[in-house]
DNA sequence: GTCTATATCAAGATAGAC
DNA sequence: GTCTATCTTGATATAGAC
């Protein structure tokens, strides 16, 4: 696995051309023979620009997790509920960018090839929203994660209420007197 | 897509070998030739058991999900406290069994082809052990597979305390006197 | 930066004989 | 229930010319 290496502008160009490819057809349509045809050239010229499909789908990734980040601090700024502001920000990523999240997510990340504190970036806005509490930040984190993939997968009933289930979860993580009783 | 139909004892083996070829290789390493091989037979023959490969993976889906309401029922008997005991049983489902558990849940399920009623056999222990909330069930669901797979595929720091993290999260899902306010 | 030619490998699936 | 032979399609990737 080659370790993270600045992209040429040609090899930017193919990035961006792969990731309205992804966007549209998912993992299973990203192909390097694809990815060629698209940008109107042959499927080899693409090994001239990048070592191979995985620094391909690291881009993306890092790209993905890019945008993530900058959509939470958005969401955080100013916002009166930070929790309910992050967890609408992970929600509409998610929809707006199915392929993209599953690619980032799917499986183990090739971390030495993600641009450097990226992923790191992401992940501040959720344990600054609840607190600095590292434990929670990951309950949180999974239940968002969990409700999008089973929302995009199609796994809750037709006649579910999910904007209910969001609320119930976004709730449940909000600190009330109850729940502080132990640290305090 | 074929509806559901009831497998022959031939089919039946072939799917138990399925398992196994899933389980040690993951998704990826399921293929007709490689079931084939382990077989013993040529891959042409597994066509005249089974109808296509998709049908071969909602028969293992449906396994998976028989056996996840199994381990459901059986953390709820006499369990002192449900909320944790189904975390935690699904927790050891999803590690003791990643691959298929990622076959179960990485994309939409052809339901016509499960077993009847396997689905919502898996979900009511959860939805008993909310107090028979869905919204709140959907929560503590996607909390939960949340942490699954993210665990699985690596996404928490190394030094990660995850027992926390899961302990985190039933905390926060239930019920106290503060977020029962709204219903009492 | 792109090309052609090619290597290598694998996938799902069908037809028809035995 | 299994076989051989085959179809069709596709993948990642390399070598070397232009």
């Amino acid at each position: 696995m080659t370790a993270f290496t600045p992209l040429s502008p040609r090899a930017r160009e193919i990035v961006a051309v792969a990731r309205e490819l992804l966007e549209e057809e998912g993992a299973g349509g990203l192909s390097m023979r694809r990815l060629a045809e698209r940008l109107g050239i042959r499927a080899p010229s693409l090994y001239k620009h990048l070592p191979d499909k995985r620094a391909l789908e690291s881009a993306l990734i890092s790209e993905g997790l890019a945008e993530l980040a900058e959509r939470f601090e958005q969401a955080l700024a100013g916002a009166a509920d930070p929790l309910a502001a992050l967890a609408d920000a992970y929600r509409r990523f998610g929809q707006e960018h199915s392929h993209l999240c599953r690619l980032m997510t799917d499986r183990s990340l090739a971390r030495r090839q993600l641009v450097p504190g990226v992923e790191a970036r992401a992940a501040l806005p959720v344990i600054e929203a609840v607190g600095g509490d590292p434990d929670l930040a990951r309950a949180v984190w999974a239940f968002a994660h969990g409700m999008v993939v089973l929302e995009l997968n199609d796994r809750f009933p037709a006649d579910a209420d999910l904007d209910a289930a969001w609320r119930r979860g976004i709730e449940s993580f909000r600190p009330t007197k109850t729940s502080k009783r132990r640290s305090s």
